[in-house]
DNA sequence: ATTCAAAATGTAAAAACTTACAGGATTCCC
DNA sequence: GGGAATCCTGTAAGTTTTTACATTTTGAAT
């Protein structure tokens, strides 16, 4: 393995000028720029990065933190963030935090310490204030995704927002029994996005003069089968059903369509469905839903923490506090249409 | 941030001291080791990774390269790879290909000279020649997933022979005219898993003595969609359809039942379909797969490589070219059962 | 009490970069 | 052509840790 040294050597400069050649932040001579440049080539030269960041203090490596890599929003969000890192020529480390409290408690006061990141995203997780306080002795700046953080940077989704949306597309097509099944507390992410969706929910109702009955509301667990076996009793009882269903996630509105067509009921003529996410397989189902455009809020959410870490003022962020958030837009596809005549 | 210096101070020894007792390694004595495990832990002191790097030549890191992380197979065996390491203190940096061949050069020419990871594991990836001359300059060990590399350790399944094990379960339901649906070329991995699950197939028709008719099979895209409406077609014409269906992946196999059903076919009884990879949504669907048991393959992925980088021998690893294939279990649920009387 | 081996500790070099500082070379302008 | 300003380059210090080597301490055996 070449180090600066050898390139040194090779180009005929010193180190110092390597350096200055490569990083290409500080004068050098057109002529010594080209000399170095050929011999890094030559001899298949790159900085190492422990030595760069031992010198600089700066890692080039970003720390994402999400509870399961395994669901369908964090892979995408992940995705999302890794393509645009690496585009600007930051590495991605991973910590999940599926292994339970152990690994959690591992990953924040050991990993973290390490001074391996220059900064980490968080993708639905609320820390701890013990957490919190680590964070800011460590000195390492933190972007919150999915929920509100204090002394944090954040990127949401307005999930209030996007709930109501998607109950106001049912009511504008004419619906009055409107159900909605929601998470279950315990399915649900540290900032309780699908709670926030159900006050959407409420709140358009609300406003358009509705009320939401009882037997039209159930909690889940996220998932198709959870939604599946919700559904059936929501529309079990033909004579006290709700006409419209807004679901709080797309994977478990997948699960709400096909415990209708179990019933014989059809969609949209019968009952109408609408998710929200917009995941890879709505297409498909011809699910009505609300877009988080999720891919690009990792994107976002990379660009934004590299314009902190790059833009650091005494060690600490500029324009802390400043929170982000995404609307949701309204997809609507076969899932939704009238009620039916009764 | 206190450094080791700090931490010798108020231990009241030196830093080699300290770094001994910290990392366990060599003799300390008691007495030592317990005055500056205090002072680390009053100090929240963590030994910086670049330094260690540097000292070192170890970075406690590995890199893991894959097509994509939004796929169901890869971000289930990326958790896996994940919780295994960080249990044994390694960091998982990641690197996703779906960026295009950029960002592949990208990846293989300049990220990885960085000498920021230990080893790499890249998952259903084929390096060019090109890549891994690299890798070896680079003196960075590999563990293949998914198939089989030249010059490194590889884990994979036995993709024919699950295929084989998948085709033998409707044959010995009594099924004599059986079809099957594989990946296109265009959507298939680096590998041609699908291809090769394929292979099983014809094997285990052959080995019984039957023919695969042509109408009975098909290439579809990777996906439910791609799916539905080739079974459509498989199924669409009643005097001339397969009996039994073995769809080379889970969320394929979603997409066939789908089709069945809409085609007015009942699943099992009047068309028997079995998938392969134990998706998490099999269950769900009543859907007989061969399991692949996705998440132990990656935190087998992750013990392997470990015991790659702790046994280096003159920085070459030690027992190269060490294949282990994993075989696939079958699990029978309600989507298969013997065919109808016709 | 001596002697010797083994165990514990300290000193200092090494790992591979970046960068402040200072000095030499150019360029510019009059 | 001379002096100042600017640009370029090299020297060496600094970043934080590990570890080889040397030295001191400990403990056991005589």
């Amino acid at each position: 393995m070449a180090g600066i040294e050898d390139v040194a050597k090779l180009a005929g400069v010193s180190t110092a000028t390597v350096s200055r050649a490569l990083s290409g932040k500080n004068s050098v001579s057109a002529k010594a720029k080209a000399k170095v440049e050929a011999a890094a080539r030559e001899l298949n030269y790159t900085a190492s990065a422990s030595a760069y960041t031992l010198a600089t203090g700066r890692s080039r490596n970003i720390g994402v933190v999400m509870p399961f890599v395994d669901r369908w929003f964090f892979s995408v969000i992940l995705e999302g963030i890794e393509t645009e890192l690496i585009e600007h020529g930051y590495d991605l480390t991973l910590y999940n935090l599926s292994g339970g409290a152990d690994q959690r408690r591992k990953i924040f006061f050991e990993f973290l310490n390490r001074k391996r990141v220059d900064a980490f995203i968080t993708v639905a997780v609320k820390p701890s204030e013990d957490e919190l306080q680590q964070l800011a002795i460590a000195g390492i700046p933190i972007l919150g995704l999915g929920g509100p953080i204090s002394g944090a940077r954040t990127v949401s989704v307005d999930e209030i927002g996007a709930g109501r949306l998607a109950t106001e597309h049912l009511i504008s097509l004419g619906h009055t029994k409107i159900g909605n099944i929601s998470g279950t507390p315990a399915s649900e992410m540290e900032f309780h996005q699908p709670n926030l969706r159900r006050q959407g929910y409420l709140d358009a109702l609300k406003a358009s003069g509705l009320t939401a009955h009882d037997s039209w509301l159930a909690e889940a667990d996220f998932t198709i089968a959870g939604a599946y076996h919700a559904t059936k009793q929501l529309l079990g009882d033909p004579r006290n059903a709700p006409s419209a269903l807004f679901i709080a996630s797309d994977e478990m509105a997948f699960g709400a369509i096909m415990a209708a067509k179990d019933l014989g009921l059809r969609v949209p003529q019968d009952v109408s469905i609408i998710g929200m996410d917009d995941h890879d397989m709505s297409e498909f189902f011809g699910l009505s839903t609300i877009s988080q455009n999720v891919r690009q809020q990792g994107s976002n959410a990379a660009k934004t923490v590299i314009d902190l870490v790059e833009n650091l003022k005494d060690g600490q962020p500029v324009n802390v506090e400043q929170n982000r958030e995404w609307p949701g837009t309204l997809i609507v596809r076969s899932s939704t249409a009238r009620p039916p005549r009764s």
